[in-house]
DNA sequence: CATACAAAATATGTATGCACTTTTGCCCGT
DNA sequence: ACGGGCAAAAGTGCATACATATTTTGTATG
């Protein structure tokens, strides 16, 4: 028991872990915005769709469940998450305290390609940023991502995904379209203040960026998009 | 199979969750160290513990999993996770800056009947902090949760709910017995800064109070208590 | 023509069976 | 005795079957 052995089998064929598999699939398809806010998820479709049975795709229906992606009801077919305006408040402010902490772990500690890994993140969500709109979103989420993951804390890069991936599920029913998309200046900003300054400077800049993205869409927005098929129809009865 | 039908028989058939039942149950004995970081969780012991299948169990293993209780790899008897000394450190930097915003929302506002509620706990805490060394740990936990419950907030009380538990898990590996004791007179100071005080006043109050669980803990004991087994033995091999 | 109601179609809740993996423990060669 | 290796036991991974709940569809009726 010394000694530990990887046992990396996870490729292609059996081994490698289906329901994160799926998981990761989903979370992707919505924070690019391919499943929006309430979209069914029946355990069949997604088992057929995936090659897999129910039971791998209820277990990863269960675990997005837990990160708050997805809501499940007894009983009822699962549906992709629709958070209120007081739970995306919520998201962001507790956001804006785990990512204070990364910053504060991070500032002044950038490795040279750590730096340029980020930069990357950065160039790419330009780039796509008027061709594809999910695909810029999901950009903007990974920058954050990734930057948890510098700090190498597993607690700590587990609460930050999650929290973001909620973000931008809450940005999905709040915000208006292109709303958050001058965060790319704002987060190559961010890189520097990080790799030069000192950490008080870089997490009020990391305060401050997450506050203005929330802002755009939360206070913007009056009140929510209202999902419901009565009130999005009124304009059209007539 | 067995034809036993020792409980869970509530509401005839549609029973309410036996998944969440289970996980309550785990919860609390882990909390109230019944269940000590390592200890195995094999899916079929606690199906037929619960007096239900398989499928049942390794459901709630994969949710206590997802909260971080329990340490889930493939192929391998699911255990009670065994959180590092950096991970318990995160888990508690983390927590400070959640239960900050608990105590920022609920600073002047608390009802008569919640600090009567709140009192009842610490009440409890005192009476078992004798006896019931386990039960004196759950009740210290639930007055934290139960703080935050009051806010309303699903989405902070369920990071904070996670990660007290988590906390506790941390200290059951880390801190010597009876090292987190002298709470009590902590928990009634801070009802008595959150009724009455200024939010800033509170919040530091509970800063205060986290750090010092902590230091007690993560602090005084010497770097951890290697749960590696060759140097646990090390004393030993003559 | 709108509504109520019944019944088919659809989906979830849970147990169980089988294949595969890990662990345990025994047996044998040295 | 001691260690190595092999086979049984124990445990997980996953699909499927069946019971139950929900949703939709179809139809009869006031």
């Amino acid at each position: 028991m010394a000694e530990e052995k990887r046992e990396q089998k996870r490729s292609g064929k059996t081994g490698g872990d289906r329901v994160a598999a799926i998981c990761t699939a989903l979370r992707r398809a919505i924070i690019e915005r391919a499943l929006s806010p309430g979209d069914r998820l029946p355990e069949d479709s997604l088992g057929e769709r995936f090659g897999v049975s129910r039971t791998i795709a209820r277990s990863a229906l269960g675990q997005l469940a837990a990160e708050g992606l997805v809501d499940l009801r007894r009983n009822r077919i699962a549906v992709v998450a629709v958070p209120s305006f007081e739970d995306a408040r919520d998201i962001f402010d507790i956001r804006v305290d785990l990512e204070r902490q990364v910053v504060r772990h991070l500032a002044g500690k950038l490795t040279e390609a750590q730096v340029k890994q980020l930069t990357a993140i950065v160039e790419a969500e330009h780039q796509a940023r008027h061709c594809a709109e999910g695909i810029s979103i999901r950009l903007a989420t990974e920058f954050h991502v990734r930057l948890a993951e510098m700090t190498g804390k597993p607690v700590l890069i587990r609460y930050v995904t999650e929290i973001c991936y909620r973000a931008g599920l809450s940005l999905a029913v709040f915000s208006r379209p292109h709303s958050s998309e001058c965060a790319v200046n704002e987060h190559l900003e961010l890189i520097e203040a990080i790799r030069t300054g000192p950490a008080d400077k870089a997490c009020a800049l990391m305060d401050e960026h997450l506050e203005a993205v929330a802002s755009r869409a939360l206070l913007q927005s009056s009140g929510a998009r209202s999902r419901d098929l009565m009130d999005i129809l009124a304009p059209y009865t007539e």
